[in-house]
RNA sequence: CGGGGAGUAGCUCAGUCCGGCAGAGCACUGGCUUUGGGAGCCAGGGGCCGCGGGUUCAAAUCCCGCCUCCCCGACCA
């Protein structure tokens, strides 16, 4: 399964802390084609388990799945000026198809807009037909300069929501509901904590109206853009000329908004949650919540303890608890523990013939640091409802721990740009500052000191009392969170 | 595209300076003994030494050309 080797210290090196825990994870494998990776079962596992609860919430509000073509016509892409411009630098484009040149080049989607309203079109004709609320679960191609496993690569699975509206309220309303969903999911589920907000003109989707982010932070102080949601306006529906008609009888151009999460969740939780040991899933989407490891000295005792081991897996899985038992031969207990350590799993259960005597079960939390008193002992009585409230607890557990430590990486009130820049480069982290509201000064910070202006907060993540100035010495119009970035 | 590094077994690499049978650890296969924190012994399998050319009795090693990958920057979900 590994080369039995610890894992570097995230200390030293997180970038390299990362790779291994992807590789010795068995999340992802390196692909033959540049930039691309190959996602294996268990990372896939995972994947589906934050597909499952995202497309739970987009049914619950309202949306409906759909699937739309892999290729735009390039024509098509062009029809948007900024939005060509903003995605033509990194798409890819086939030129060639059955042996022959094509009349048309045709565009490896980077994302869909311009396949989806094309056709969508089509479907609209009345205020009656609005909204228009659909989801796709689909891979697309970004050309980008420098890869990295699930954080940016060249193909990379998501889910990207494209919704048309009568007016600009009900468009902002659901980037603003989706990012709402986005939120939730990433703090609930992942037990990652975000701060959500506008982005910047800078940052903004290109051909977009407005953004909306969340901004997570790595444990090594670095920010991640973990999901985006755009109201676009009416810029794409009047590119490719989505309209319908109203109550009164006039022909008037949608309002659309789109919004999107991908694998880069994945990297994410890794980065969040992740140690020395390996990998540490939050039981909600981890592939097992709990592993089972039976011990046992000869054949006897082989069969007593599976046996037991089934019983405490039976009872589990009709609880709804994902339960593995892990009964290799010739494996050692210890070389099981730290496999399955290295995965993430939130909770193992071992099983040998002293507990099987005294009808228990030797349970050790993930998330507790390697010592000798971590191991609890739960009767077996009572082990799946301990087991059941313990997975809730861990889930608890890991949110508040990422928020501590992302509220213990987050400055306020700086204004002194010298402070600024020395903070960036020595702790890095958030640092709510003013802004001017000038993109040359934004860009100025950013060549400067590498970090960017990640979000204009919500209310509820503001400072008490508003910056003052600008780190440029400028008053500022608005606070904004700023960092280095992944 | 600029700066640096590397291509040898599934993985991590040694061997290259100074040419002479293709190597180690881990992983894998078989056997026996093991199993409460990464088991031991024995026996095996596995190679286009990145690619092409050149020098030489002889090239992983020297020479010429090419390709690829990784790291740091510029681009980004």
């Amino acid at each position: 399964m590994d080369n039995g080797k610890k894992l570097t210290s995230q200390k030293q090196d997180f970038s390299a802390w990362y790779n291994e825990i992807v590789h010795q994870a068995e999340l992802a494998s390196h692909s033959p084609v540049r930039g691309c990776m190959v996602i294996r079962p268990y990372g896939y596992r995972i994947w589906e388990l934050m597909q499952g609860s995202l497309d739970a919430m987009f049914k619950a509000t309202g949306h409906q799945n759909a699937y739309f073509p892999l290729f735009l016509p390039k024509s098509a892409l062009d029809r948007e000026a900024e939005h060509v411009e903003g995605f033509a630098p990194e798409t890819a484009v086939v030129t060639h198809a059955g042996g022959a040149k094509l009349e048309e080049p045709l565009v490896v989607r980077p994302t869909s807009e311009a396949i989806i309203w094309p056709i969508v079109r089509d479907w609209i004709h009345s205020y009656r037909d609005l909204p228009i609320l659909l989801n796709q679960w689909a891979n697309v191609v970004r050309w980008e300069m420098r890869t990295r496993p699930f954080l940016r690569t060249t193909e990379f699975l998501w889910q990207e929501g494209h919704t048309a509206h009568v007016s600009e309220e009900e468009a902002e309303e659901e980037t603003r509901r989706m990012l709402g969903v986005y939120r939730t999911f990433m703090e609930d589920w992942m037990a990652m904590p975000v701060i959500t907000g506008r982005q910047t003109d800078s940052e903004r989707f290109a051909g977009g109206l407005r953004t909306y982010g969340c901004e997570a932070l790595m444990k090594d102080n670095k920010a991640l853009q973990a999901g985006t949601s755009h109201n676009l306006g009416q810029n794409f529906a009047q590119a490719f000329d989505v309209r319908y008609q109203t109550e009164a009888g006039e022909h008037v151009y949608v309002w659309s908004t789109s919004w999107g999460v991908s694998t880069r969740l994945i990297g994410g939780l890794i980065m969040t949650h992740g140690d020395d040991e390996g990998l540490i899933l939050p039981p909600k989407l981890a592939p097992y919540q709990t592993v089972i490891v039976p011990i046992w000295r000869n054949d006897e005792q082989r069969g007593l303890v599976l046996e037991a081991a089934g019983r405490v897996r039976a009872e589990l899985e009709a609880a709804g608890v994902r339960v593995h038992v892990d009964s290799r031969v010739g494996v050692n207990p210890g070389a099981k523990y730290y496999d399955w350590e290295r995965r993430g799993v939130p909770i193992r259960l071992e099983v040998g013939p002293r507990d099987v005597e005294a009808e228990s079960v030797m349970a050790v939390r993930r998330i507790t640091p390697a010592g000798a008193d971590r191991k609890t002992q739960v009767p077996m009585a009572g082990a799946t409802e301990w087991l059941g409230a313990m997975l809730v607890s861990i889930q608890d557990e890991m949110f508040s721990a990422a928020r501590d430590r992302r509220d213990a990486a987050t400055v306020r009130g700086v204004e002194d740009y010298t402070e600024y820049r020395n903070l960036i480069e020595t702790q890095g982290g958030f640092a709510f500052t003013g802004w001017c509201g000038d993109a040359g000064c934004e860009q100025q910070v950013k060549d400067d000191t590498k970090s960017t202006i990640r979000v204009i907060p919500d209310e509820e993540f503001r400072s008490e009392t508003a910056p003052v100035n600008c780190l440029c010495g400028a008053p500022s119009v608005c606070e904004v969170v700023r960092a280095r970035a992944y």
